[in-house]
DNA sequence: ATGTGCATGTAAATTGTTACATGATTCA
DNA sequence: TGAATCATGTAACAATTTACATGCACAT
């Protein structure tokens, strides 16, 4: 997936998942299992994470001391809790300053299958402009369910998920359009 | 990445990449280094294949009868090249057609960092929003140098083509009006 | 008492990429 | 004759997912 590393300084052996978890350590995630909840209540459309991948990212945040851990069972439960460091602070703001290598990668089957539809019948290549289209209209349903939580963190001073929001929202937008189109152009 | 390859029939063992390449076939290109460079020439913004993976999947579609290959060395350099057969256009119609598991799969860094933006002063992460704007930009760019091709496939009777690639440029188009109405907000 | 959520972990399998290797043809 | 392009291949590696495994806490 070509996922670039590289950096001009010592962090240069931070992956992406890694800052990924540090960012979110820093947005209030506590526990390798709320980052996961975190991941997937807000970044799932533009970068998921495997609870496997989790638990390795902290412990290495932790030695490069970005994050401090402490135990804190819930009972008899076993649980670590982390907090940003200034020092993490200071790795996230380069991160996420340096814009690098920032490819957009999309990987879309239904895209695919548009590309090769002309091998089918009219009638057959415009259900699958219509199953793509219903696909970002249900993508884009479920993105305004989001907005009022973006909505919410924008007051408080957090305004770039809302951006991410509408660059998803814009997206499936312009897809929907662009399948209504064709199907009103063929039909 | 949890590409779906279950089917209903027979060709369940196929999978993602060997559609492509089947697909690519069938659109004219002979060799591995032919389909290579079709998807690197087409497809490649929302699907890539590596030369590593094309080989195989050859072998595999010829073994199971959808593809027929010859030997045709130029000169003393050995290659292979294929034709699509009757049962190769039959399965891929069947692939095409059914709408089945489509996951949307996008990954991001530049909207992770977006995401993650407000850690940065007001300029710096301005900076990052006009960055992955500047990306779209130049993304659209391409996209338009392609434009004069999916207009000839158009023309002979290719019309999805043009259909994805629309997609594509509305998508980086909305992305570039996000980022500019951030831009104006904030400055 | 039982199901759902919290919490972490291991092992195996899959998938895909990078790097390397080889050699022929074509065109300037 | 040297560089770019055509053409295929192997081996090692990196990233990520799936499946499995465990057990407590809490509310009904």
């Amino acid at each position: 997936m070509a996922i670039a590393t590289r950096a001009g300084s010592r962090d240069a052996e931070l992956s992406t998942p890694a800052y990924v978890v540090l960012g979110m350590v820093r947005l209030g995630a506590r526990s390798g299992y709320e980052i996961k909840q975190a991941v997937d209540q807000s970044i799932r459309f533009f970068w998921t994470i495997s609870q496997v991948q989790i638990y390795p990212s902290l412990a290495k945040l932790e030695r490069a001391g970005l994050i401090s851990g402490r135990s804190e069972p819930q009972g008899r439960r076993p649980r670590r809790v982390y907090e940003i460091t200034k020092a993490g602070v200071t790795a996230l703001e380069g991160w996420v300053r340096r814009p690098g290598d920032m490819p957009f990668e999309l990987r879309d089957i239904g895209l695919v299958k548009l590309f090769f539809a002309d091998v089918l019948e009219t009638t057959d290549a415009l259900e699958l402009v219509q199953a793509v289209r219903r696909r970002s209209e249900e993508r884009v349903e479920l993105l305004r369910l989001i907005e009022p939580t973006a909505h919410d963190a924008e007051a408080v001073g957090d305004v770039y998920p809302l951006l991410t929001l509408r660059i998803g929202i814009r997206f499936h937008e312009a897809m929907i359009d662009v399948c209504h189109e064709f199907e009103t152009r063929f039909r």
